[in-house]
DNA sequence: CTTCATTTGCACAGCACTGTGCAATCTCGT
DNA sequence: ACGAGATTGCACAGTGCTGTGCAAATGAAG
């Protein structure tokens, strides 16, 4: 029985396996869940071990073979996902000196390997309760598109993507800005006006206009 | 049995609590469930109905009898927070022309009922699985946080906000920016540099510049 | 003090999982 | 065809919930 998952750990599963380059039947088995729990796991962020044994064409009790639990499973599969999106946004930004450069190269970088990323996004953002909150704020989205919408056309913001793109954009900075003041990395009172001008900024407002703009309203 | 949480959906409760504005016992007891499965939903996103009966100093069973499930719950207390947050967003850009203002005010309104928003955020980003992608992907924050760093120090870039929140921005922009894709309001192989792009004038670089420094690197 | 709405306290059924143990079976390489 | 390693097929224990039924206790309003 493969020791129980020692592969999982330390690869010390059979000689041949180590010595010799071509991996034992349990590498490959290994490898295949692996490969198709990440598809699973995209359709659906919950989806059991059950699921996956069978989407792998193997029964749930292999699994537990190489892996010692759920939580070991998908561990896996997050550290090799954020594994490859640490190399390529170090790769990135490798011997670049200009700070802009590096954002938008390693930016570029990380794109490419959009299908392991994938995962991480699917994994963060498909949970079942966040669909409803998704769903929820669908209306307000909608405004906030409508007037990004306008704001392109009337040139006052400049950006490539769509106005619906951008009200994403705009949703999940909020959160990322509250998220930053529950982690109390920000001051909730004073971060008011940053938000506003990190999400002008963000449509492709001037820096200069976005300042000036925030002064003025938060008076 | 206060006809089994019929109160929930169409308040048809009792005649005192209709007529006269006093709020009936289930009246007042629904409320303070509410309020206190806000404060325990926040502390955890999956708080069991027994912790919340608890924190609310009532049984389990009871909790049965205004919401006839947990999703109905949750439901109710997110339908309120999306509500006060677009309530807030319209009441931000009613009567304003300028869309750039619309955004910036409608920003600033929003943040100002951060505590319904933050469940929102809660819920969002709390979840066991996040908590674990998040951890993962410090380094890589870290590394960003870096270079945002020594932008804002050279004054490449320009935002009120420390570089650890700003590479909390860029983190949640490109999740952003991925769903759009899983979502096909965006053409992955395209959308690279308009990512690029975007996390550039998030920081603050100005649109012209990032535009000429995207097109260099995407050629 | 009566009455009616509400809440309580159990008990119970059910579900959908997760992990394990073990004997039987398969499948390679040799 | 042998044998070690791998997989399978059950069965089983355990967990931690959710949602319900019902009789008894509680409390407020009249």
């Amino acid at each position: 029985m493969i020791t129980e998952h020692a592969a999982a750990r330390g690869r010390a599963g059979r000689m041949t396996a180590m010595t010799t380059g071509n991996p034992s039947r349990a590498d490959v088995n290994r490898r295949r869940i692996l490969d198709v729990a990440l598809a699973e796991l995209l359709r659906d962020p919950d989806a059991s071990m059950d699921q996956i044994a069978r989407a792998a064409g193997v029964v749930r009790r292999t699994v537990y073979g190489h892996f010692p639990s759920r939580e070991a499973l998908v561990g896996t599969l997050t550290d090799e996902a954020v594994a490859a999106v640490a190399a390529a946004h170090a790769a990135g930004r490798e011997g670049v000196v200009d700070p802009a450069e590096s954002v938008a190269r390693s930016t570029l970088a990380v794109w490419e390997i959009a299908d392991r990323y994938r995962l991480l996004v699917a994994l963060a953002q498909r949970s079942v309760t966040m669909q409803g909150i998704r769903e929820r704020l669908t209306p307000v989205r909608e405004a906030s598109t409508e007037i990004l919408r306008r704001g392109l056309e009337q040139g006052v913001f400049a950006s490539p993507l769509p106005p619906y793109a951008l009200a994403y954009v705009h949703e999940q900075t909020l959160f990322a800005l509250m998220e930053a003041v529950n982690d109390g990395l920000l001051e909730a009172r004073e971060a008011g006006s940053s938000a506003a001008f990190t999400m002008l900024t963000a449509a492709g407002v001037p820096a200069s206009r976005a300042t000036e703009l925030v002064a003025k309203l938060s008076d």
